[in-house]
DNA sequence: TTTATATATTGCATATTACACAACATTATT
DNA sequence: AATAATGTTGTGTAATATGCAATATATAAA
């Protein structure tokens, strides 16, 4: 695999830009990536004049520009299952009274691409866009018992529940496999408890994870058999829609 | 400003990703850059080996990948403006009943940066990240009356009620910047009508604009002054709370 | 204000890198 | 199975991106 050099250099100071959320001059992009002030500066130029990235005249920073934004737009419509998964997760939030969640594997990560929040105060908000790690993530670990992603091979710790033995993490998935639904029990936040299932599509192969999130004084342990129930029906539903419309 | 030849081409090709909702072939992305099979096919395997590109296998085409979306997300929430607006397109969409949207100038396009659906069956629905033309939209128009966007030399032609003179859409700006709101009725959608306001900082500098639009059959002619009425006052009580913002 | 420091941009020579052409491999079509 | 179309991999060539140095610009200090 031949790679382009500069295309994968703006590429990486892209993926700069999205994690510095104060932006970034060009000497810390270029000392990041280990290469001359003046290639990167003819990079960020490139990429502005592209509508990639922009310049914050009040802080003489650079940022992403507007164009990935747009970008975005083609990738989320032309999802179907995002399509077709958002009656679903409304009514997931109306049932249950927590934020609804929609994700699909991406890079080794859930990747949210569907959001209906829940008009509740205290409430767990994950932006569209929201890449979290698998391994700790009730929709992550669907998608990776049901998908075809690989264990990570490092399991970062977040907090003092979060599974970090690979062995622990396989017998878990395979109990996710056989009870069909995944739960994050402050796993990845305190205070937050997560419930995910499967949409499968028409030859039963993993089209991506829905659940809840919620505050754990809301999602109690002993409430969630009875929200479990609720999303895994959500769940089957959706995978009956989606085996209709193999377009 | 020196250009990265093999940047802008990657850029490029993400952009022409974008507009083909069935994705791209290497030869069709070959011909449209007027470049060499070869250099496609490199240029498309950095691309996807970075997650900006992937390959659908079961059509063998190629379609924007999610890094593009992770990027999104980094830039939508980068904006103050998205954060503070959101309760303020809710209530809008409330009081009228038709989806409320949250729009920015980029790249001389009125790009929607957020939206409250309505729950109505029929209503006007704008993915955020969709970019359209300025002068016939009410949203656009607000962009370019209080902005500093120069108006678009083509104005193109979308219905028969699309201003297209310059001139005319002169006169139109700077009745909008004395009334303080703009109205696009079936300029750019036949049968949708839009109401659009400023959304202003702390400087009284534009910072975005903020409207509703529905189906002309309800929101008809009479019902306009009405609407508009509720949109001004909206448009107002932001920028109030944006004034109170500026961190 | 002036000076000093940090940061960004432009010129330019070198060589690395991307390029086009072609051959090969793979997949689709007949 | 044969043919056509499309995608990928070599390779020599030359154009392009690169790094260094110098200039320009902006920021901080004196």
């Amino acid at each position: 695999m031949a790679e382009i050099q500069s295309l994968a250099r703006g590429l990486r100071i892209l993926n700069l830009l999205s994690h510095s959320p104060d932006g970034a001059s060009i000497t810390e992009l270029a000392e990041a990536l280990s290469i001359d002030k003046a290639s990167a500066s003819r990079l960020v130029a490139t990429l502005t004049h592209h509508g990639y990235a922009e310049k914050d005249e009040s802080t003489r920073r650079f940022h992403l520009g507007p164009q990935v934004v747009a970008l975005s737009r083609s990738v989320l419509t032309r999802l179907p299952l995002r399509e077709a998964a958002k009656p679903f997760l409304r009514q997931l939030m109306e049932k249950t009274g927590e934020c609804a969640h929609l994700a699909v594997a991406a890079q080794g990560r859930a990747l949210y691409i569907d959001q209906v929040e829940s008009p509740a105060t205290l409430r767990v908000n994950a932006q569209v866009g929201t890449m979290n790690p698998m391994h700790c993530t009730a929709l992550g670990k669907i998608l990776l018992a049901f998908g075809d992603n690989p264990i990570p091979e490092i399991l970062e710790r977040y907090t003092p529940h979060t599974i970090t033995e690979p062995q622990t993490l396989e017998r878990e998935l395979v109990q996710i496999r056989r009870q069909g639904y995944a739960i994050d029990d402050e796993e990845f936040d305190n205070g937050i408890r997560c419930i995910a299932v499967p949409a499968t599509d028409y030859r039963g192969k993993l089209a991506g994870a829905l659940g809840i999130s919620g505050p754990s004084t809301r999602m109690t342990r002993e409430r969630l058999p009875e929200l479990t129930k609720i999303i895994v029906e959500t769940g089957r539903a959706l995978s009956e829609r989606l085996s209709f419309t193999h377009s």
